[in-house]
DNA sequence: ACTCTTAACTTGTTATAACAAGTGAGCTTA
DNA sequence: TAAGCTCACTTGTTATAACAAGTTAAGAGT
């Protein structure tokens, strides 16, 4: 199995979560309990739940046991087909902000070589981010992230980006923070797909250039929501 | 030893990072060296790494090692004696936000109680978040907030709270994104202040009303920042 | 009835051990 | 010389074990 044990176990859990068969309040079983159910060390048992509290589903208190966070749904309506979340939330009186779970680089998988038009095997980032709506955990958005990867470390700044292809003034706008700096880029919007289970996957296509003009990055980003606890508008719609 | 030994670690290496002992770039030791510089396990070695890595302070690659992100120096000026540091930093062109580290329940230290004004022994909120600027990594801020702790779930929900002792007109603004719901908070600045090494502690109290008049939460909160990595004004300062 | 103690259960910390998987330097081989 | 392989080193995963520390409920004692 490719995939780790912990991570399995954590997306079961995660799932049944979900499903409301555990409800917010409701205790999760016991580390215990999850070595017998899922025949692993407490080790791997310990992960698992470490993965979920890391993601803010649960909290974990010491003598009592695992517990389920309330979750929150979030009805929300679209502007344009672009997704400004963070913007078009914010406007509408929904505290939104995000956090950073993980930041790595990963061989690209086919789907998104294929969408970034880029040669196999090649390496991108992989960004997941917890997406919190009036404070509750909302979704979990991963994006990969095609960029230069000379540089080894990951550039946590910021960029700005015009759509271009958008409106006959470039809307600049502060998007990914966290992750890239330039002071332009160029947006197009090259793909625009659906994948299963009512999950978007966005495709977008960029160049960026530093403060002295020059073109640091010449990439992709690809974005997919999993948890999807707001509700789309009829229009196109993507994610982040 | 109350505190455990990954957090001694853990703490050890994140100094020496400040101090600029290993800069953007350079490769921590490996968990073996770790493991017979402090005599420990590779678990603890490994734990140790893993708090700084949920800091954002350094990146793990497997086959290679851990390595320490760039780190982004702000400088910022403070526009009131309350520290409106999302607001602030905003205005000024700083891009800021927060991810939530850790929120857990643990007992009041004392010049917490003290300052709160509660009875020991009792229980408060800690809230860790990592306060990025410009994405980068600037500052853990360490929140401890007094509440009903008859409802055992951390409530992720959002806040307004107007200051009636600072202008005319009360000011409403959202605080505290993601920690407590009410339509209405009385503020109060009760006392301010300075802890050594330039860290800054504020403190305040409030009374929080729920949509329908109940008050819902008495409670105060003391904040401190960890780790400045962006300069204060002349004027009084504390921060979040 | 009430208080205290105990026991069972929970998560947190730490140790030892082994293997998997990715990286990079150095050596071997063609 | 250049390509390929091997080996040492790195982090990631998983197992077994033990103790610490906090919670809760049952039970003993007053």
């Amino acid at each position: 199995m490719a995939t780790p044990l912990h991570i399995t176990i954590s997306e079961k859990l995660r799932h049944q979560i979900e499903l409301g068969q555990y409800q917010a309040g409701d205790r999760l079983p016991s580390e215990h309990q999850l070595m017998e159910t899922f025949s692993v060390s407490r080790i791997t048992a310990r992960q698992a739940v470490a993965n979920l509290v890391s993601q803010g589903l649960v909290i974990a208190y010491r003598g009592k046991g695992v517990f389920v966070t309330p979750q929150k749904k979030v009805t929300y309506s679209l502007s344009s087909p672009l997704v400004f979340l963070e913007q078009d939330m914010t406007r509408q009186g929904v505290a939104f902000s995000f956090e950073n779970l993980a930041f790595e680089v990963v061989p690209a998988p086919a789907e998104v070589a294929a969408a970034m038009q880029i040669s196999q095997p090649s390496e991108v980032y992989l960004q997941k981010k917890l997406l919190r709506m009036d404070g509750a955990a909302g979704a979990v958005d991963i994006s990969y992230l095609m960029a230069d990867l000379g540089q080894r470390f990951a550039p946590q700044l910021k960029y700005q980006m015009t759509f271009p292809t958008l409106a006959q003034n470039d809307i600049p706008i502060d998007r990914l923070d966290g992750l890239i700096e330039c002071t332009h880029a160029d947006y197009d919007l090259s793909g625009y797909l659906e994948v299963p289970l009512g999950h978007a996957l966005m495709v977008y296509r960029y160049t960026a250039y530093s403060s002295d003009q020059q073109p640091v990055l010449h990439g992709a980003t690809i974005s997919r929501a999993d948890r999807f606890c707001y509700s789309l508008s009829t229009r196109s719609s993507g994610v982040t």
